[in-house]
DNA sequence: AGCACGCCGACT
DNA sequence: GTCGGCGTGCTC
């Protein structure tokens, strides 16, 4: 007997994508069915979809027992997967149905029958030839060979589609079933690829040594920005496509894809699949099932592709792993990067984390030797890394509510003319950051929650960053009621636009700010509209420091480099430093050499100095140290919790009961902090409240957190969520 | 998640 | 006396 096949009658124990929080037993259907299989089981009055997760467990009454519905026409799930998704959720201390409904966001599974009906020229000649008919049988004849739905050649001949049905009677036409999703296009890997570098050359080697072993292993691939990391990890890709295995390659924004998508084109001769929050369901759908039955190769997306039931995943990506979306930050918690790790050490495939300024999480990994590293050096082509200065604004006057020093209006002057770009890079979107009423002192703040609203003049509204609510501009100050008397504080780069146009009124400005396109199509025009040279100064926000070239750009100006650097937040200092060398990469990477400078009032704050320099490994060795000595991730380990409530006082409860109740975290050495407000305290009306919780490095922490937060049972309205590893240690 | 059961307030 | 609020508990 098959060790993976149940035959009809046999208990299975079915895992559904409802919140049980348990397996549920059912007898096999008619026919049987396989381990992993995709069914439809009757769960109280509804059907649910569900995978066969193995043996029934018993324990529970035989003649309660319901059968599976149906299997459904998908391939099981592979035995490997519901091992990475049971991983995944002990790792996360998710559910499992959550990580199941994860693993099945395609639309239709089973629902309608996989083919279509498609119609083409048949042998027969019609009785009579009308003028409709013959519209028909040309539009087959021209570029009818794989067929068209009833719709799409109806609409091609301008004919009804009676027209069509009565030809198919006469046999002119015929009607046939046809998969309704088709197989991606071949992807040719022994096409010539780009002429690489001697650095890159060895580089590519070594990660087509990996690939070629068959084996798992991470590997850091570090370089600065153009230094070819794309063209030296399509090699990977090349040699994975080559011994049949599938590729996956992650990007952290979807602005990015088309480029990328692009570029896989030139190198292998055909497009990927896509898989993102953009995509078409259809597309979805045709996506997760021809990465199932093997019918993509190359799979080019966002973190939930990591989900999709591939069947022999051999190559992984992460680019630009040090990016903080690839923490999926609502819903199930999930570090993307970490995971794409735990799927490929349990399928026996690589993973390459491309970067040009990694996390610490992964440097250190790659410092202990856990993973491989590859270095980049220096820029593939003429380009050099621009030259890096501070400028001290404790030494600059500038008039209130003005951001541009002297220095910089100077040095962008001199770029308009020559003929070249100017980034000027702030990391605030909007207007102004605050809206302060000069009578009371009153800060504008959003209904909902505890963040202050931020003038956006682009789109007429005080929008809130954290929650999206937006709300008209008051004529008045909602506090004390006085009019005309609300002023903008502090720059955000709609202001800093207005500021540009008054110093430079003869320039050509762009803005690049997330709130300023509709779409990312939109916005990929704007960017190649000014690649090509139609804006003197760009200003931007966060989205510039994403994968763009700019030939013409020379000059970047850092509005406040010190943004980030203070606070609590240990990942500040990582966070600004990735930034400010990302940015600072824009500038010269064509032929012309860059220049970047950067405003602060802290010039020989260490991360500063670090950039300046171009000590990047002195800075990751310095912010390890201190992590270390703080018994910081990565060398100890943290989860938070996060309780919200509509009711204030209900979450402070519950947490310092929480608190107090901390004998399981004590037991591993774990010390739990909080309760206390947490950084956005109010979300959508709920109070949030956030304990964090520490514990050293080899701490089993999730098992103890799982019995710790299972002691006591929340009140009603009362939400708790658990992130490991979290992001902020806030 | 749904959906039913069940136990307390304002209506015919 | 009933209709219906949503708290609580179950689904193989």
């Amino acid at each position: 007997m098959d060790a993976g096949w149940f035959t009809e009658g046999e208990r299975v124990a079915v895992l559904t994508a409802q919140p049980l929080d348990r397996l549920l037993d059912y007898r096999a259907p008619e026919g049987g069915c396989a381990a992993g299989a995709f069914v439809e089981v009757p769960l109280g009055p509804r059907r649910v979809m569900g995978v066969v997760w193995g043996p029934g467990q018993g324990g529970f009454d035989a003649a309660k027992l319901r059968s599976v519905a149906r299997v459904l026409d998908a391939p099981p799930m592979r035995e490997e997967m519901r091992l990475f998704l049971m991983r995944a959720a002990d790792y996360t201390l998710t559910p499992l149905s959550m990580m199941l409904r994860l693993a099945t966001r395609a639309p239709g599974l089973g629902e309608n029958p996989a083919t279509r009906r498609v119609y083409r020229a048949g042998a027969q000649a019609p009785d009579r030839v009308t003028d409709a008919r013959r519209r028909v049988l040309e539009v087959l004849g021209d570029h009818g060979g794989l067929g068209f739905t009833l719709g799409e050649l109806s609409a091609m001949a301008g004919v009804t589609t009676s027209v069509v049905k009565g030809l198919v009677v006469q046999g002119a036409v015929i009607e046939e079933a046809a998969p309704r999703d088709l197989p991606y296009p071949h992807l040719d890997p022994d096409l010539p690829g780009a002429t690489l570098s001697p650095d890159q050359a060895s580089a590519a080697r070594a990660l087509r040594a990996g690939v070629a072993s068959g084996d798992y292993g991470t590997t850091l691939l570090k370089g600065v920005t153009g230094s070819g990391k794309t063209e030296v990890y399509l090699e990977a890709v090349a040699e994975c496509l080559a011994r049949g295995r599938q590729a996956l390659v992650l990007l952290p924004e979807i602005a990015l894809t088309a480029g990328f998508l692009a570029r896989v084109e030139d190198r292998f001769g055909a497009r990927p699949a896509e898989w993102h929050s953009g995509i078409t369901v259809t597309e979805r759908r045709r996506v997760w099932r021809m990465v199932g039955e093997g019918g993509a190769q190359l799979v080019v997306g966002a973190r939930s592709a990591l989900f999709l039931p591939f069947q022999d995943l051999g190559l992984i990506v992460v680019d630009e792993e040090h990016d903080t979306s690839y923490k999926q930050e609502d819903g199930v918690l999930y570090n993307a990067r970490d995971m794409a790790v735990l799927r490929a050490s349990i399928l026996g495939a690589q993973v390459v984390l491309a970067s040009a300024t990694p996390s610490l999480e992964t440097w250190v990994n790659a410092e202990a030797g856990k993973y491989a590293r590859l270095d980049l050096p220096g820029r593939f082509g003429v380009a050099e890394l621009p030259e890096m200065r501070a400028i001290d604004m404790r030494a600059e006057t500038l008039p209130p509510e003005r951001w541009i020093s002297p220095t910089l209006e100077r040095a962008v002057a001199a770029r308009m003319q020559a003929g070249e770009q100017s980034l000027l890079f702030l990391n605030r979107r909007g207007y102004a950051p605050v809206t302060v009423c000069r009578a009371c002192g009153h800060q504008i703040g959003c209904d909902h929650c505890d963040a202050r609203m931020v003038e956006h003049r682009f789109l007429k509204r005080l929008v809130c960053h954290q929650c999206g609510e937006t709300k008209p501009m008051p004529a008045a100050c909602p506090s004390c009621g006085v009019e005309g008397k609300l002023a903008p504080v502090g720059p955000g780069v709609e202001r800093l636009a207005e500021e540009v146009a008054k110093v430079f009124p003869t320039a050509r400005v762009a803005v690049l700010s997330s709130d300023h396109f509709g779409s990312a199509r939109a916005l990929k025009e704007q960017i190649e509209a000014i690649a090509a040279g139609a804006a003197d100064i760009i200003i931007g926000t966060q989205l510039v420091a994403k994968g763009h070239n700019f030939p013409l750009l020379t000059l970047v100006g850092v509005i406040d480099a010190d943004l980030g650097l203070q606070g609590s937040d240990l990942r500040a200092a990582e966070r600004t430093f990735q930034t400010m060398r990302q940015v600072a990469g824009r500038a010269g990477r064509a032929e012309r050499p860059g220049l970047a400078l950067l405003q602060t009032c802290q010039p020989d704050h260490p991360v500063i100095r670090a950039i300046l320099s171009g000590d990047e490994e002195g800075f990751w060795r310095a912010e390890a140290e201190e992590r270390r000595a703080a018994g910081m991730p990565p060398f100890g380990r943290m989860a938070g919790i996060v309780l919200s409530s509509p009711d204030v006082q209900a979450v402070f409860d519950f947490g310092a009961a929480l608190a107090r109740a901390d004998g399981p975290l004590r037991a591993i050495g774990a010390q739990v902090f909080g309760p206390a407000a947490a950084p956005i305290a109010r979300i959508r009306g709920r109070h949030r409240v956030r304990l964090l919780v520490k514990a050293e490095k080899g701490a089993p922490l999730q098992a103890a957190v799982a019995r710790w937060v299972g002691q006591v049972k929340p009140p009603h309205d009362l939400r708790l969520s658990i992130d490991i590893d979290p992001q902020s240690f806030l």
